[in-house]
DNA sequence: GATGAATGAGTTTTCATTCAT
DNA sequence: GATGAATGAAAACTCATTCAT
């Protein structure tokens, strides 16, 4: 019996987004050619064209997923908790720990640019900005002394995040959760201090 | 007798740096080709090959460059100050309006991943440390709690600030003077509340 | 009930072959794809080899249809006349309307060269002289000095008007009928002086 | 000695003209891929890029290439005629034989849509334009009974003219002069005759 | 130092066609 | 009769790089 091949319904479709996610975490939109992600998944690179119209298409499915998936794991992290500080802090923990471990679909959020897919460029903008609402919100809810800038925080926050994929090495002493729970504590006595 | 020409010091190699480094600012590294900047200097492609390499070359040109003059721009506002968060400040205030305004070499250093140029990766890296390597001792130099965690203080910092080309806008409320102040400022009165 | 399917009588033959026809005429055989058409139809572009094994039969099937009809324009158009100037005019206001006007499937016999359809390029030609043997009749009845050449005659008529949809615009001054008559003005009083 | 190659001055752009002129005329635009031209020439098919930004450009240098040889035939056999109908009847032996044997070019002037080639189909029209204005001022000085509809007296002498490529063969009894005589005379009574 | 032509490997994308379901 | 996924070959075009002049 040959490899199954149920042919509909089994289409490789989770699989190319998959190939797709890896690949573009790794090496970015443009270092990862539709071969790349044809040979990835074992077709033919014409067949990716199945699924989908453009490789910037692809790119937006694969963002998509991505925002979703963070923002699940974000939400689900928030659950329950209701001090704002713990609740900011809850975020930037799950946050990190997808982007630097579990999720390659987060960290092409993460990682590419919207304008190196020109044609979806505002598009995956949008994707983004959802998500980071959802740190607006966060921000907004904390105690902090007037006159605070509340986007300036915000921004200090996820730019210093995102940027942790850069430096961060697997296995090192400070694990995502570490890394998470220390940038929010360098904020937190600040504006505490401050009230 | 046509236009002069010095023979030897009009060479188009200053040029043709600054063309690279405005495009790589722009586009990032994959985004721009060697004709686009060939073009931009008025030169046939096959004769920026005369002054570099390779594509790879020229890029490391462009980042060495980057780094010395953000360190300059940064040595330059240390000088004379002596409180250490007033130097870490002055440093930021300097390497904000570097990346942000001034100077396009400096924003490529911090646009370009070493990654996207394989073969010179490792000597980027190299270049990009040795200027982060005096953010390290202004860190080292501050008065903050024992315990405290240095690097990722640092890492915060500078991960916050090289985000910052992805949102500011020139022109609007805050100016990277400001902002870098407050960056510094939201970190300094938490250590300082923590003490 | 679901809207009602005549499962047999309404295949999607007819629809696919009109489709196949307005495209083929607007952008002539290379231009058009068959998942164009099959898009035209509402179809999954595989289903069109249902009906067709290839495009080139596809193609062949239009070229019939059309040369049928434009074959069956004429003959309807010489039904009952019996001066041969008036039967040539008859057939070739029928000709033009139907490759002006009326009738994709007529056009794309004009438009498309058999050579571009290679496998079936001779079945094509066969079809083209089938349809065009209709005027070497008309025209052989005219009553000419001897030693005109009447292939050319034919052909200066055919070639003249098949090349009228190139410039022919509707809504102009002359119709197809109108156009039609004064080619055949222009030749008929040349040869009636000169017998 | 290997095959010289001057390198310098003797590039290969006429070579390329000549073999695109040679491949569009026997196969259409479409019908030819830029690969088959550089074959023709013995090149790489991204070379052909060095002389001409896209496909549609190269097809714009033989169409002007074509539109101006067939001019300057047609010129040089209008020298010296005063005779309106003997200097209609020389342009038409001069456009017929161009066409037919000797040119290239010209053929594909005659052969290709405009619209084939879309970014440029207007470009194309106006050559093409150009040069039957030609025709129009000689028909313009025929003298015909007044109402002769002049347009379509030239319409139809060069739209029989340009479908010869479609049934002329060489070696057959008529030669591209007695075609164009032949298609001349046949107005030429027949206006002679209304007068 | 500079050029224009050329290369070869690569890019994204298209397309006629196949086939298990 | 119809489908959706897949294929393999080919399309136009790009690009870093080379090199004789």
């Amino acid at each position: 019996m040959p490899a199954r091949r149920t042919t509909h319904s089994d289409s490789r479709l989770p699989a190319t987004l998959d190939a797709a996610a890896r690949l573009f975490r790794a090496r970015g939109y443009e270092g990862v050619s539709m071969r790349d992600i044809a040979r990835e998944v074992g077709m033919a690179s014409g067949s990716l064209y199945c699924h989908f119209e453009t490789k910037d298409d692809l790119l937006t499915a694969v963002y998509l997923k991505g925002v979703e998936q963070i923002s699940a794991a974000v939400r689900a992290a928030l659950e329950g908790g209701s001090d704002p500080w713990r609740r900011l802090e809850a975020a930037c923990v799950a946050h990190l720990e997808s982007i630097l471990r579990d999720d390659d679909y987060a960290q092409v959020v993460v990682r590419v640019r919207p304008g190196d897919a020109a044609s979806v460029g505002s598009r995956l903008v949008e994707l983004r900005n959802s998500y980071e609402g959802l740190f607006a919100q966060l921000v907004e809810a904390l105690p902090v002394p007037p006159r605070t800038d509340r986007s300036l925080l915000r921004l200090m926050l996820i730019g210093a995040m995102n940027t942790a994929p850069t430096w961060y090495r697997e296995g090192g002493r400070a694990t995502p959760r570490d890394i998470a729970r220390r940038f929010v504590g360098l904020l937190r006595n600040s504006l505490d201090a401050d009230a």
